[in-house]
RNA sequence: GGGGUCGUAGUUCAGUUGGUUAGAACGCCAGCCUGUCACGUUGGAGGUCGCGGGUUCGAGCCCCGUCGGCCCCGCCA
């Protein structure tokens, strides 16, 4: 037993009568008791301030030797962190000593008994600094995330969460939506993203695996005749981590029968409208639509963040023709050439323009380009753009470039050209970057939108072959039924798989994809097609998918939906680029956890009991 | 799988061309203080410079390796 441990009070009856963020002027006079945790003491010999913070907020409490002599002695032990619970009258700070900056600061708790409930450690790092940049290094705060959790900035965030799924539940009950739990140990599908697996004990040698999505068993509420289906889903994906991505994360996840693609949007718009609100953000009630093609075309991305202009603009007719060797080579492969137009950085300096550079080499484009347009003075007969680009196409190329790209004196022009995955990767990127240094992205904006009519395959280069873009039970446009029927049946016309469109969609919020999702195959025919389009055999498809396709022969309803990003909707509602913001108790970026130090290992025993060996590859 | 960047006191950081005893602020500990709220004030403690190896008369600094944090590409149906 250490020193202040024999000192601690116990709590006996005593209760509560108020949070540390509640008390004002109107309550000068009552008796009140408060607990929390000591934020700050203010030692002062004769009597002594006290912080006390609970998640509501902080109330000033005084404790003078004076007017409770236990109390004050007892305070001269109290440290950072110490759990207390004080006794006293509410009593208004005399003139001159209020504090604006805090929402109890025009009272204040004159202490007349004070409980010692727990003490503390000194912490590890300082819950209250001046300035985010000052707060301890992550993985410090990771390691004791419980204290880091104290922080009323995380108290915040966390909160907010749990008002968001508290708002989605509130519309989708309201809506007729069922809420309904899916299995969390499924069986392993070899589709997509790694799956984390869990070894049966009493099916020794036979694993079960996480859901990445409950993707199948909603549709099969669907078929179970349920109409509408919602959940808060945990989901699980055993692939690299990134800022907005960790291997655990929970969706909304909604399906609904008889429904087309408008009925779908109505329920996604009408739900982040509502979830919006707590922030008081007002989103339109029909959001806009752009399909993919077109979002890829004019912003290089099917995220686009629409807070900003700065829209690619195509060189491609203009250069068509061009000599120099790196263009034609480009436009005789197919590809293109594009560019974006920074307002007013015609003195972009060659450090700035190759910083740029090796940012667009990062996504496959080969260099950067550049014309900067300098403000002409007066009559300056010497006045022309720059570019890196004038030695080989020459000034008046240079001038027609200028003109189409829209650029104007004092702007910049950055080009990239390649193929057109590859310029629509790197410009789409390097919008979204310019953006972010040139700080023109207006942060109290909020711009959505619904990209609609995602490729239904995409093309793998290594391996030529096509690919699920979204998964294998998405729907074709029926536009491009006869297209999906040729190129699946025709093996020469394989190739065409690239061009169907499928009934799959996106909601986009900033720059963020927030939620997708897409009209589902009902028709057997019509999935069986799909599988054989992704190079599945029937009996390939039937060892993985047998239970699905079997439930699609009894009935199945049309059917739709989408799931939204809990975390990334939470991370728009709190302004935060970092997933580690919104979720309690987060992993590191390689997919650790500081604080229990998971992955860990298990006992012999336990691997027995599952039959499982571990062989560690030796290097 | 690849790339970038960071790692010095409990915390945030500084540390010059490789050269004496590695510094500052905050925090912590002890004392004083009747109105603070970034309290003030006096004094004090606190370091495996991530780890291992190398070069050198001498390494926080240079070289090699390794571990960890963060970010990005690939990946994420």
């Amino acid at each position: 037993m250490d020193f202040t441990s024999c000192m601690l009070d116990v709590l006996g009856n005593l209760e509560r009568t108020h949070t540390c963020g509640e008390l004002r002027e109107s309550s000068v006079g009552g008796q009140v008791v408060l607990m929390g945790w000591v934020a700050k003491k203010r030692d002062f010999g004769v009597f002594t301030f006290i912080d006390l913070r609970d998640r509501e907020g902080v109330t000033q409490v005084v404790v003078s030797e004076e007017t409770a002599a236990e109390a004050h002695a007892k305070a001269k032990n109290l440290r950072g962190e110490f759990v207390i619970a004080v006794k006293g009258e509410v009593v208004s700070r005399a003139e001159g000593t209020h504090n604006k900056k805090l929402a109890t600061g025009d009272i204040e708790i004159k202490v007349s008994e004070l409980l010692i409930l727990n003490d503390s450690k000194v912490p590890p790092f300082q819950l209250e600094v001046a300035g985010s940049e000052n707060l301890a290094a992550e993985d410090t705060r990771l390691k004791y995330r419980y204290l880091d959790l104290r922080r009323p900035q995380l108290q915040h965030n966390i909160r907010m969460r749990a008002k968001a799924v508290s708002k989605i539940r509130e519309y989708f009950d309201s809506r007729g939506f069922i809420e309904i739990e899916t299995p969390i140990l499924l069986k392993s599908t070899p589709e997509g993203a790694r799956d984390f697996i869990v070894p049966s004990r009493i099916h020794t040698g036979k694993f079960f695996a996480l859901p990445q999505s409950p993707q199948i068993l909603k549709q099969l509420t669907m078929i179970s005749g349920f109409d509408k289906y919602y959940q808060i889903a945990r989901c699980f994906r055993d692939e690299d981590l990134r800022a907005d991505r960790q291997p655990e994360f929970t969706q909304l996840d909604m399906e609904m029968s008889f429904a087309n693609r408008e009925q779908v949007y109505r329920e996604m718009e009408g739900m982040f409208n509502h979830v919006l609100k707590l922030i008081g953000v007002n989103l339109p009630t029909e959001w806009p639509r752009l399909t993919y093609a077109e979002a890829m075309r004019r912003f290089g991305s099917d995220k686009p963040d629409l807070r900003f202009g700065m829209e690619l603009i195509d060189l491609t007719t203009e250069l068509k023709g061009t000599d120099f060797a790196p263009f034609a080579d480009v436009l005789a492969k197919g590809g293109e050439i594009k560019c974006i137009v920074v307002k007013g950085r015609a003195d972009y300096s060659r450090k700035q323009t190759d910083e740029l550079q090796e940012f667009v080499k990062r996504y496959g484009a080969g260099s950067l380009a550049w014309i900067k347009i300098p403000v002409r003075a007066g009559s300056d007969s010497d006045w022309a753009p720059a570019s890196s680009l004038l030695k080989v196409l020459g000034e008046e190329k240079i001038a027609r470039l200028t003109e189409v790209s829209g650029a104007v004196e004092g702007d910049a022009v950055l080009i990239v050209a390649g193929k057109k995955s590859v310029v629509a990767a790197a410009l789409g990127a390097l919008r979204n970057e310019v953006a972010r240094r040139e700080n023109i992205i207006d942060r109290t904006k909020y711009k959505c939108l619904i990209v609609t009519e995602f490729p239904m395959f995409e093309h793998n280069d290594e391996t030529d072959t096509y690919v699920a873009a979204h998964h294998p039970f998405t729907s074709p446009m029926d536009e491009d039924l006869d297209l999906f029927k040729t190129a699946v049946n025709d093996p020469s016309q394989h190739h065409l798989l690239g061009q169907v469109r499928a009934k799959a969609y996106d909601a986009v919020i900033n720059g963020y994809e927030c939620a997708g999702g897409s009209i589902r195959i009902h028709q057997k025919e019509v999935q069986a097609l799909n599988f054989k389009a992704l190079g599945m055999t029937p009996e390939t498809a039937r060892s993985r998918f047998g239970f699905f396709l079997d439930a699609l022969e009894y009935g199945t309803p049309p059917h739709g939906g989408f799931a939204a990003g809990i975390e990334r909707t939470c991370m728009i509602l709190v302004g935060t680029e970092n997933i580690r913001d919104v979720m309690a108790f987060p992993k590191t970026a390689s997919a650790q956890d500081l604080m229990m130090d998971s992955p860990g290992d298990v006992d012999e025993a336990q691997l027995k009991e599952l039959g499982i060996e571990v062989s560690v590859a030796s290097e």
